[in-house]
RNA sequence: GUGGGAAUAGCUCAGCUGGUUAGAGCACCGGAUUGUGGAUCCGGGGGUCGUGGGUUCAAGUCCCAUUUCCCACCCCA
């Protein structure tokens, strides 16, 4: 019986609730192609190496959430817990250093192994954008532009909200870590037992830390602002300026940061309250170290990941499967002649489909529940004389028509 | 990885302190209606009560283990 069960953290996304995930995807899709973004799509799988050295050593994704193996060849492969790394190594592998700047999207499965949660799978989907070759801060604007109107393409406007910080340059990031390290060694004791973990892996995550113990001794912390460099804090005006000046709400949240290492200056997420913990459903900032860490050409960049699923359990009126035209045939004559209508309206580009079997109140029946727009009657009576009888499934109004009339008649159920 | 809750029909759930053949609504199928769907009425099929052990004369119910889901931590999209 295990084994019938889907793997832990996966599930079977059916017809009806893939209409909206591939809703989701689509519209991220179509916004980003007005931003000028083209799809790439890279494979699930690369050497381990490509995500253990860009999300950062410590970083949980690497040390206990990769999906890791070795494949007959001896390679150690590991499936994609995230895709900017997998589109940092296609930028480098393919040359596209030389297309700069260059905007590519893309969509499909990551894997993280995670104790599953709502809004929280082991394979689960993200959208994406990425930016390279910008250094201004007018590329991180269009790019959280991009997800704003991504999200209002969802009918998600103020569901969620976007939060914003930065980490500053390098320079900066690593002088706040050590101002931030040396005020917090002062409450090492009465820190929790995740954030003296953390003290050592990552401090600037404690910032964001849950614990009501830890909040206190957070809130007299130094902050970030105080450590940016002229360059910075610079940097965080312009983006800020720009945001404001093509009216983009958000909100500074200088506990913001990120779990991967490479993000540097701007980070920020969208997030939304109604899905509880799991609340983050858009994020994404600047990694100008990424492709010169992997051995490419210094090439800055930004961009953001969004899952699908989160999103999927937000949006309200995903499209629905376009409604058939529903061929009932009635007696046994009928069937070749409707076979060979039914195929007729499909090379038209209609959605046409069959009544298989049953009296006519069955097949009418079967057609109610395809959510038929109209049933095309085929019966003894009407097809001796050429004709057929065309009926409107949701005012019930039917008439009969010549046969030849058909496809005209039929392009007012369109 | 840590803590807590749950698992009974395809779905949502009842099933009291253990006691004959485990129920309801919705859904599905059939009939009333062999040329007219959505409504109504009538009938029907469906369950190794997540799985494996144990206690007991007797277990859906109690105990242990295990799997999965949910909530929170952690992490992140």
């Amino acid at each position: 019986m295990p084994s019938l069960q889907p793997v832990r953290g996966t599930h079977d996304i059916l017809p009806e609730e893939i209409l909206r995930h591939r809703h989701v995807e689509q519209t991220a899709m179509d916004v980003a192609s007005l931003y000028g973004f083209a799809e790439i799509e890279t494979p699930i799988f690369e050497f381990t190496e490509v995500f253990a050295r860009t999300l950062g050593d410590t970083s949980d994704v690497v040390t206990k959430e990769m999906y890791t193996f070795e494949d007959r060849g001896g390679e150690r492969l590991t499936l994609r817990p995230e895709n900017t790394a997998g589109v940092a190594r296609a930028f480098i592998s393919n040359g596209l250093s030389q297309r700069l700047p260059l905007k590519l999207c893309y969509r499909g499965p990551m894997f993280r192994y995670e104790r599953p949660q709502k809004g929280r799978l082991r394979e689960f989907h993200q959208v994406g954008v990425e930016l390279f070759g910008v250094e201004q801060a007018v590329a991180d604007v269009e790019v959280i532009a991009l997800a704003a109107q991504f999200l209002d393409s969802l009918g998600l406007r103020g569901r969620v909200r976007c939060e914003l910080n930065t980490l500053g340059d390098m320079e900066s990031r690593q002088a706040y870590r050590d101002r931030l390290v040396s005020y917090l060694m002062d409450f090492r004791d009465r820190l929790s037992e995740d954030s003296r973990e953390r003290l050592e892996r990552n401090p600037l995550r404690i910032l964001d830390s849950k614990d009501e113990g830890d909040r206190g001794i957070i809130e007299g912390a130094p902050a970030m602002a105080d450590s940016l460099t002229d360059a910075a804090r610079k940097f965080f005006d312009d983006l800020r300026d720009g945001l404001n000046r093509i009216g983009i709400d958000f909100r500074l949240n200088d506990r913001l940061v990120r779990g991967l290492d490479y993000y540097c200056h701007t980070v920020f997420e969208f997030v939304t309250n109604d899905l509880g913990a799991q609340g983050t459903v858009l994020a994404g900032g600047r990694y100008d170290g990424l492709v010169s860490q992997m051995g490419g050409p210094k090439t800055p960049g930004v961009g953001w990941a969004a899952g699908v699923e989160r999103l999927g359990m937000l949006v309200e009126n995903a499209p629905a499967a376009p409604r058939p035209i529903c061929i009932v045939p009635f007696g046994s004559a009928m069937t070749a002649d409707a076979l060979a209508l039914v195929q007729q309206l499909r090379q038209k580009g209609y959605a046409a489909d069959l009544g298989y079997s049953g009296n006519l109140a069955k097949r009418l029946k079967r057609a109610n529940k395809m959510n038929a727009r109209a049933a095309v009657i085929m019966g003894e009576d009407e097809m001796a004389r050429g004709a057929v009888t065309l009926r409107d499934m949701d005012s019930g109004n039917q008439t009969e028509i010549p046969l030849d009339d058909l496809i005209d008649r039929l392009s007012a159920f369109r």
